[in-house]
DNA sequence: GTCTATATCCAGATAGAC
DNA sequence: GTCTATCTGGATATAGAC
């Protein structure tokens, strides 16, 4: 993952990750397949309980407000994978390999399900009625995963960009 | 352009490009040195021209809602460079190169500064005060950012992506 | 200006000793 | 289970003819 945050996966080369493992290469080709084997293990390490910050929070009270829950999704993520630049080597691999795009847009997809079924509680919470808070919530979903990957592309290519400010932002707006 | 869309920057061999451009070796190397200043010139190419749309708007009459501006950047994108995967792409090789991050950031930042001032014309449009309307904008100008990022991300991951529902929904978030 | 043919290098992967 | 040494293929880049 240090090897592939920094480079991508494909300016990786094996020896890259021979050196950084302090292993040999027989001893990596024991444990994986081929480099690709070790890419694919690699990102859904990476994918792996995304979701699990976002389940059940619809029924959580007080329902916390959108930008909360965005902000704690985010941590939580900064948290357990380090350098987001990996989640950018990912998008784009997924973009360049239509075998692989399938793992990566299903996490995107199941993350979107996840924060549809949040804003549903928080729109009923907010008096609107169960359909058109339903509506509502299938509208906005897809702005919510925008600004959770806009906030990483920025966290990996905008110099001193102010997280707090991005957040603090967040509660500026009303959806 | 096409092959680099389709497969990402390191996974296009220059066999792909002389194959795609019907040229061969000689011929392409007799106008690009080499792999890398080849790639630099599509990115600068597909990177330049993006903040025109921009300039001026704060001018405009009458002054044009987020919604509609956002939505009129990301057509005038989608028009331009065709396949958006080429962005994923560049942003992945901005993550992963150090030298060449500045180049992409630095559109990042033209294009914040540009929404940045339109969005202090629209926020004294609608009735702050101009040190309010300043601060505001500087404040919501990474989240209109993250907004653009996000639907090109969905646009290149999710399959079946409803555009148009995500420029609908933009009209519902008020900032 | 463009082609073919090829030199050179380096990456991924493997064999077999320990 | 891990190591060293090495094979092999494919990639970039070049030389020189046309």
């Amino acid at each position: 993952m240090l090897c592939f945050a920094r480079a991508g996966f494909e300016a990786t080369s094996m020896a890259d990750i021979i050196t950084e493992s302090g292993l040999s290469a027989g001893a990596i080709y024991s444990y994986f397949k081929n480099k690709q084997e070790l890419i694919l293990h690699v990102t859904q390490d990476v994918l792996e309980n995304r979701a699990a910050d976002l389940e059940g929070l619809e029924k959580q009270t007080p329902l916390p407000p959108p930008a909360a829950v965005i902000r704690m999704f985010l941590d939580g993520m900064t948290h357990d994978i380090g350098n987001p630049s990996i989640l950018v080597q990912i998008w784009a691999a997924a973009a360049a390999a239509p075998e692989s795009v399938e793992m990566v847009s299903g996490v995107v997809l199941e993350l979107r399900a996840l924060y549809e079924r949040y804003l549903r509680a928080w729109f009923a919470h907010r008096g609107l009625g169960e359909k058109e808070a339903g509506e509502r919530a299938v509208a906005v979903a897809p702005l919510v995963v925008a600004l959770c990957q806009g906030y990483i592309l920025q966290i990996v290519l905008v110099p001193d960009f102010d997280a707090d400010g991005y957040f603090a932002a967040l509660d500026l707006v009303t959806m």
